[in-house]
RNA sequence: GGAGAGAUGGCCGAGUGGUCGAAGGCGCUCCCCUGCUAAGGGAGUAUAGGCUCAAAAAGCUUAUCGAGGGUUCGAAUCCCUCUCUCUCCGCCA
């Protein structure tokens, strides 16, 4: 019927509790504000009183209209004349017509404001204003000291031979990778040891997922409707003429749905794998037993990285595509903090066994991510930069994707709750091949393999100028 | 790509304009019965939103039968568009 005026869809998108935004407004943008965040809390108010009025109108009129028309039924179902009751409820139809409309204008601002506004930070999150605000949990491992002059990943894969950006460029642009040889099949062997490590020793099951996935995803997971610029974006070929036919016969601008605006058929690249991992439980009631579900997958990722140009633009750190095992949990809202600092442990794990020197830190407000309440990062040593770089982002959502994706499980009760989800890289593939190029580099140019990643090369113990 | 058939609650499945949020069954929960088990009897069992309320409880109400739109006083049911699933043909790794 109407459905744009249905409650569950239009609230299913909205991020945050609506009933907390109701009850406590001016709490909530100061936890916003502590993340850059300007709450809009006059239109917001005044938006919301109107949507009260609007919507209590047009349920009168609609509860009006229903019992009118049951009494059209009763009267006809008893061969009486219903010709007064008809044109009575006749002049609701306007009325009615125009309510509704009203109503669906004022939640499509209402949704414009919400899709906007980022998770809630937890409270053992440090405010800050930036990334200098970052406060460290602790560091693993310490930085080698070379007696000779450190190189960075391009200078050594380039003069091992093993590396070519320049007809990467050719090929593709700026920001992709051409590897080959024992670079390339080193890069193979990091993924396929973070899945096995992830599968046989954490518990995470391994999937095989789609790279191109939909608007609804996207939008369950947070990167829609708000960067969509950051996304590589895979229009559908229609070739056909017939679109050019109207095809809305109603009077019912197309603007008028709320989610029209990004609501397409094309599909996307994936960002990354936490996308099509995390909307496998969207729409979906779980069972309580079925709890935690953690689920690892490798895949490319794709990122148009707009907002980032000039940064990082020499070598494989920042790349438009780049491989990641990523680790998803879906689990218990009561478990979801601990599942946090397990999640971590786990990427933590891969760098250890590498033996790559590392440091955790925990995001201040300022710096973490749209969907995290509490986010820690992982930086790895590289000995070139002198400095801890990003490996590893690890975040709780909290039910800040789950309410998005309309993902729940049946709690105790039995009655259906909104899950938490968590995802973390571990790792991203090609910023450890960074750091296992720097880090492990030799004075005579060639990289020693760590000894995890033996078998996964053949036995093949370093890389050189002749590694095939 | 061509031709056809479908999409209903946790599951199966009925329902072609009115009292249908939806028969019946399965499952599940509670109660009764039986010494235990099995069988049997009874009751209940969707989700989301809004309003009243300090809150809870409760009450009233709206929406939802793949999605969106239309027709109608009234749509699971009629019309249009889309998505997905199945069968057959073609093509293909």
């Amino acid at each position: 019927m109407h459905g744009a005026l249905s409650g569950t869809r239009f609230f299913g998108v909205s991020m945050l509790d609506i009933q907390l935004l109701r009850t406590h407004p001016d709490h909530v943008a100061r936890l916003l504000a502590t993340r850059n965040y300007v709450f809009p809390l006059t239109e917001f108010g005044e938006l919301e009183a109107e949507r009260k009025n609007i919507q209590t109108y047009t349920e009168e009129l609609q509860a009006r209209r229903n019992a009118a028309s049951r009494q059209i039924g009763n009267a006809k179902s008893r061969g009486e004349d219903a010709s007064s009751i008809l044109a009575e409820v006749a002049q609701l139809g306007d009325e009615l017509r125009q309510a509704e409309n009203q109503l669906q204008q004022t939640q499509t601002a209402l949704q414009h404001i919400l899709l906007q506004i980022p998770n809630l930070p937890h409270s053992s999150v440090p405010e800050g204003k930036s990334e200098a605000d970052n406060r460290e949990v602790r560091r693993w491992g310490t930085p080698r000291s070379f007696d000779f002059t450190v190189r960075d990943h391009v200078s050594i894969g380039e003069s091992l031979g093993l590396l070519d950006l320049p007809t990467a460029t050719k090929l593709s642009g700026a920001r992709f990778s051409l590897m080959t040889g024992g670079l390339a099949r080193l890069h193979r062997a990091l993924a396929q040891f973070m899945l096995d490590v992830h599968t046989q020793e954490h518990g995470y099951t391994e999937a095989y997922v789609p790279y191109l996935i939909n608007a609804d995803s996207l939008r369950g997971t947070g990167q829609l409707p708000k960067f969509k610029d950051d996304l590589f974006e895979i229009p559908r070929k229609k070739m056909g003429m017939v679109e050019s036919l109207p095809r809305n016969e109603g009077h019912a601008p197309l603007s008028s749905n709320p989610r029209c605006e990004y609501e397409d058929d094309d599909l996307y690249l994936i960002p990354t794998a936490e996308v099509p991992l995390t909307n496998i439980v969207r729409d979906r009631i779980v069972a309580l037993e079925s709890l935690p579900l953690k689920f690892t997958a490798h895949t490319p990722c794709f990122r148009s990285e707009a907002g980032s140009y000039g940064r990082d633009t020499r070598g494989m750190i920042r790349q438009h595509q780049f491989e990641k095992v990523e680790l998803v949990q879906i689990v218990h809202p009561q478990q979801s903090y601990k599942a946090l600092e397990e999640l971590t442990g786990h990427a933590e794990t891969i760098l250890r066994k590498l033996g790559l020197p590392y440091r955790v830190m925990t995001l201040c407000t300022a710096d973490m991510g749209f969907a995290a309440t509490k986010t820690y990062d992982i930086e790895v040593w590289l000995p070139e930069q002198n400095t801890y770089r990003e490996i590893s982002s690890c975040s709780n959502c909290e039910a800040f994707q789950a309410r998005r994706m309309q993902a729940r499980f049946r709690n105790e009760k039995g009655k259906p709750e909104l899950l938490h989800t968590l995802n973390g890289s571990g790792l991203a593939v090609g910023r450890t091949l960074v750091a296992i190029l720097e880090n492990f580099q030799n004075s005579d140019g060639s990289v020693s393999i760590p000894e995890v990643l033996r078998d996964y090369m053949g036995g093949l113990g370093r890389l050189t100028a002749q590694t095939e």
